[in-house]
DNA sequence: AGCGGTCAAGTTGAT
DNA sequence: ATCAACTTGACCGCT
């Protein structure tokens, strides 16, 4: 069975996140701005359960938390630890319902790192920023039971090899509880499958397949051979990634997402898997429901 | 209440 | 050398 997975926010239905930024807290006092995180925090935990409980509802059988869940959470001036929240204990216990909830109603959870999370960077300061950020991540995915964080293989600084030399090595280094949840995905730049399917095999990591990042950056390899490789890469159900481009410049660099998703940009080789697909659509959820609804009779008719 | 500029962080590639 | 694009809002200060 295939199972969708929504990207991190609502298009139409009212369930919001909220954020903070870091120059409005640092023009409060230090108590006020903890107050300020604490409500936003909680607003999210609560956001998140409505959000889990949408996808049960309509059966949507994912969804990607935003890595901003908890705002600032690794910020050098205004970054926190849940105990210096009030009331970060029962905010904790929040996710920790939803965790139950995603749990109960098989409702596969996931993070997204943003691009800023570079662990192969020649800059230690930025690997050490890095891992702290995934630490945190890592903190939330264990008490809402998400089981991928999933990070593009950063810059390749003139030297794709080594740079996916000292990927491997990081890799390695993180603590276990972030490795374990860890995948790397193929991304419109600098890095293929055929680039990263060694990297995952070395690392032991799984690869997070883009299939439109692949039509953008191609590797010489099909759809078909990559599906195999990255299938052979995860030890537990695999997750994919699908989107249709806004624009169709055949070969050129991938443009902004459409808002919806061409049904005939679903791969055939997926038909029969069991498999997450994360769907990145900026019509969201409203994207996920016409999908479900046009996919089937269109696989009927093109994939026979 | 509504508007528009701004928002922690990195890297690449277009100008 | 500088700067927008990644993805995309939400927020905040101002009117």
């Amino acid at each position: 069975m295939i199972r969708f997975g929504l990207c991190c926010i609502f298009r139409e239905a009212p369930i919001r996140f909220r954020r903070a930024t870091a120059k409005h807290l640092l023009s409060k006092p230090p108590a006020e701005r903890l107050t300020t995180l604490s409500a936003i925090c909680r607003h999210n935990a609560e956001a998140l359960h409505q959000a889990l409980l949408f996808c049960q509802a309509n059966g949507i059988g994912g969804f990607r938390i935003n890595s901003q869940i908890l705002p600032l959470k690794t910020h050098p001036e205004v970054g926190y630890a849940m105990a210096d929240l009030p009331g970060g204990d029962e905010i904790v216990d929040q996710f920790r319902r939803c965790g139950r909830f995603s749990r109960r109603h098989h409702i596969r959870t996931s993070f997204h790192p943003d691009q800023f999370i570079v662990l192969n960077s020649p800059n230690p300061d930025v690997v050490h920023r890095s891992m702290a950020d995934l630490a945190y991540q890592t903190e939330v995915a264990r008490w809402v039971n998400a089981d991928v964080i999933n990070l593009h293989g950063g810059g390749a600084y003139g030297d794709k090899k080594a740079a996916l030399r000292r990927l491997v090595r990081v890799i390695g280094k993180l603590p276990t509880a972030v490795r374990n949840r860890l995948s790397l995905e193929n991304d419109d730049r600098v890095f293929t499958p055929a680039d990263l399917l060694p990297v995952c095999r070395q690392a032991g990591v799984p690869l997070v397949y883009d299939v439109h990042h692949h039509r953008c950056l191609p590797d010489g390899r099909t759809v078909a051979d990559v599906t195999g490789e990255a299938l052979e890469t995860w030890p537990r159900e695999p997750l994919f990634h699908l989107s249709s481009p806004l624009h169709r410049n055949g070969g050129g660099p991938c443009g902004p997402h459409h808002d919806f998703i061409d049904p005939s940009d679903f791969p055939c080789e997926w038909r029969t898997l069991d498999l997450t697909v994360e769907i990145e659509a900026k019509a969201k959820e409203i994207a996920i429901l016409r999908l479900m609804q046009t996919l089937p009779d269109d696989l009927k008719h093109r994939c026979a």
